[in-house]
RNA sequence: GGCGGUGUAGCUCAGUGGCAGAGCAGAGGAAUCAUAAUCCUUUUGUCGGGGGUUCAACUCCCUCCACCGCCA
């Protein structure tokens, strides 16, 4: 029976994270995908959980003073409690402290040793601290060499463990080229191609306990813990019962879906075949990488401060609502982007003015006209405008199921949109507010049970994107509190005459934009009077003003007006290029507090990168002064405005 | 530099060797059950530029331009 079960992972989550709008959306889609599969009857399962070792959470807790193991028992909660409000029904969530896991990756370590598939060497080389990765001259960033190394680039020589990865490399190309739905979508499967047309090297799945101490120590090796890899790809066999419940795991994997970002394609597209290829563990079905979320048209960061807060959304619109957004709005693959007007654009369009409206205007007669109940039901004669709805109703049905199947639900939710916009007009047609005025109430009562029943099936289909508001639609219409049921969905006529609808909120009420500012009124006087645009408080507020403190300074070469400025934001560093030279000498800029736009942009000027922009007042082309922070010492970082 | 992708309406995108499309936005109208919602009608396109194949090219081929991705 292994067609109908349903598999789909996500990846875990690195636990010091702060969760943000790219794990949100991964996890919705898989919780869409399995609650779509559910309804379906498949055997589902929804993994999610998080990676919870490496040096990043070693030092955090340190810094916290507190052992790794609280540290992130208290991290972790921050994504369990995200996925609570955000409507996640995943079946389990795998921790990487965990002994089911920990256990297990050392089995298959200690397998993959006596086999010879892991074998020991030396590694005299670099070693990047930042990425925690060996690193080469030629990844070595512009300006610094061998003999010139950057802070975070340390020259190492040290023993370490290594997988016999490069040994797969042809079996991998041929198993992607057979199986074209392994890596999905076509283009990132290409990009594998491309990864695998160079020499695989051996993977290092090491590290030595001096260097990184919270991790999963090596069954064969006792100074040694296990590297990322090793550790965290497993997550998505031990969760399922791996050597430890035969009858699980054989239920479950191989898995249908993986979802990945992606910026980890990678790893889960040449690193984990080829070491489940040396297990002896069948692949998954597909791995699929979805795009990133960009903020506007740029890509969303922690440093430039444009990342989007699901929760704010969550709170303003309702978690529904942005699970509407986020799987409607990005076509899967590739990059979408996020911006508060498309948001409101689509809130307000689909949910509020097309299906909110149609529930709300169809309620309202039942209520009216029909004392609060499902009226009787009716036939539908070929050839009736009750016939062309209820055949657009039935396109959406066989569309969604194509297009969650296609991995495209963007289009399944379009196509239920597209009924829903066919029952309002097929109301219009009807006109129940005149049939309602007749003597004889069939045509009327006809008119609302079908619409009744339209709503019945849309609001099956958008269950898996939007639960708790269709689980309330369908009260109110009288389908029932349970989970809608699949097979309901292709018959016409399940509402059953007589039933009391609830009562109920507007479902999705209609967001107002604020008022515009009152329009600045236009001086008619002289026409030399230099009119200055007014903006509205939130356009200041979109440039994010930090203080900064300038901590080097020097010329650029080849420009006379630059100079190449390193400055310190807070924790962070940055470096800029402000056109003051032919007014401030390096010397003159180092050690003062300025003012810099920090989420400007970047632009490369001159060939140096620039991040950010100064504040300076000038007057014509001979006066120019820095805009400072007055007081003494004041830090670094501030907000300003 | 190598490989790949994208370029279609104001915006977001679908599409096909045979009459250029949808949603949103804009304009006009109808209606009054409804959340200032709905419905109807409607404007706008060198389908990135140029060349070629073809009876016919937005589609196939070549080339150039712009942007993006992966790799180096």
């Amino acid at each position: 029976m292994k067609n109908e079960s349903f598999y789909v992972t996500t990846p875990i989550y690195y636990v010091n994270d702060k969760p943000h709008i790219g794990h949100a959306y991964t996890t919705m889609l898989a919780d869409m995908l399995a609650r779509s599969h559910r309804l379906l009857g498949h055997d589902t399962w929804f993994l999610t959980g998080t990676d919870e070792h490496g040096q990043k959470v070693q030092e955090a807790a340190e810094k916290r003073g507190v052992p790794p193991q609280a540290h992130v028992d208290t991290m972790v909660k921050r994504f369990e409690e995200l996925w609570e409000r955000l409507e996640i029904t995943h079946d389990d969530f795998i921790r990487t402290t965990e002994p089911r896991h920990t256990k297990i990756v050392q089995e298959i370590l200690q397998d993959l040793y006596d086999r010879g598939e892991i074998y020991q060497a030396e590694y005299d080389g670099l070693y990047d601290v930042r990425s925690e990765t060996f690193v080469t001259e030629k990844d070595l960033p512009e300006g610094s060499s061998i003999d010139n190394l950057p802070d975070h680039v340390k020259k190492i020589k040290e023993t370490n463990y290594f997988f016999k990865m490069s040994k797969y490399q042809d079996w991998l190309v041929n198993y992607i080229e057979e199986n074209p739905e392994f890596i999905q979508p076509d283009f990132r499967r290409n990009e594998t191609l491309g990864f695998l047309r160079k020499e695989l090297s051996d993977l290092c799945i090491s590290r030595p306990k001096s260097r990184l101490a919270w991790g999963i120590e090596l069954p064969f090796d006792a100074e040694y813990v296990t590297y990322v890899w090793f550790d965290a790809l497993v997550n998505y066999i031990s969760a399922v019962g791996y050597r430890r419940d035969d009858e699980q795991f054989a239920r479950r994997w191989p898995s249908q879906v993986q979802l990945i970002g992606k910026d980890i394609l990678t790893t889960h597209t040449v690193y984990w075949p080829t070491m489940l290829k040396a297990m002896g563990v069948e692949m998954p079905q597909t791995i699929f990488a979805h795009g990133w979320w960009l903020s506007g048209r740029d890509k969303m960061s922690k440093s430039t401060g444009n990342a989007v807060n699901p929760l704010d959304y969550a709170d303003r619109f309702g978690v529904d609502a942005l699970r509407y957004f986020l799987m409607s709005e990005m076509s899967l693959g590739q990059d979408a982007s996020f911006t508060e007007e498309a948001f409101v654009k689509r809130y307000n369009s689909d949910l509020a003015n097309d299906l909110g409206n149609l529930t709300s205007r169809v309620l309202k007669m039942v209520h009216t006209h029909c004392d609060s109940k499902v009226p009787v039901a009716c036939e539908i004669k070929t050839g009736s405008p009750e016939a062309d709805l209820w055949d657009q109703v039935q396109t959406a049905v066989t569309e969604m199921s194509t297009q969650i199947e296609n991995m495209r639900p963007d289009l399944g939710l379009a196509a239920v949109m597209s009924a829903v916009r066919e029952a309002n007009k097929y109301i219009g047609i009807r006109a129940p507010w005149k049939q309602a005025k007749e003597e004889d109430k069939a045509p009327l009562y006809e008119t609302l049970y079908v619409s009744l029943e339209a709503l019945r099936v849309c609001s099956a289909l958008l269950y898996p994107v939007m639960p708790a508001k269709m689980l309330a639609l369908r009260t109110q219409i009288g389908a029932g509190d349970g989970e809608p049921a699949v097979a309901d969905v292709k018959v016409f006529g399940k509402l059953i005459e007589g039933t009391v609808l609830a009562e109920g909120e507007g479902l999705f009420p209609r967001h107002q934009k604020p008022k515009a500012p009152p329009q600045p009124k236009q001086s008619k006087k002289a026409e030399n009077v230099v009119t200055v645009e007014e903006i509205a408080i939130d356009d200041f507020f979109k440039a994010q003003l930090k203080t900064a403190k300038v901590l080097e300074a020097e010329p650029v070469e080849g420009a006379d007006k630059l100079l190449k400025l390193q400055l310190e934001v807070g924790d962070e560093k940055r470096q800029i290029i402000a056109g003051i030279a032919k007014h401030y000498t390096p010397e003159q800029v180092i050690g003062k507090m300025i003012i810099v736009v920090c989420n400007l942009k970047p632009a490369v000027i001159r060939g140096v990168e620039s991040r950010g922009m100064l504040l300076a007042a000038s007057k014509g082309k001979k006066k120019l002064t820095l805009v400072t922070v007055d007081a003494e010492g004041f830090p670094s970082g501030a907000k300003v405005g």
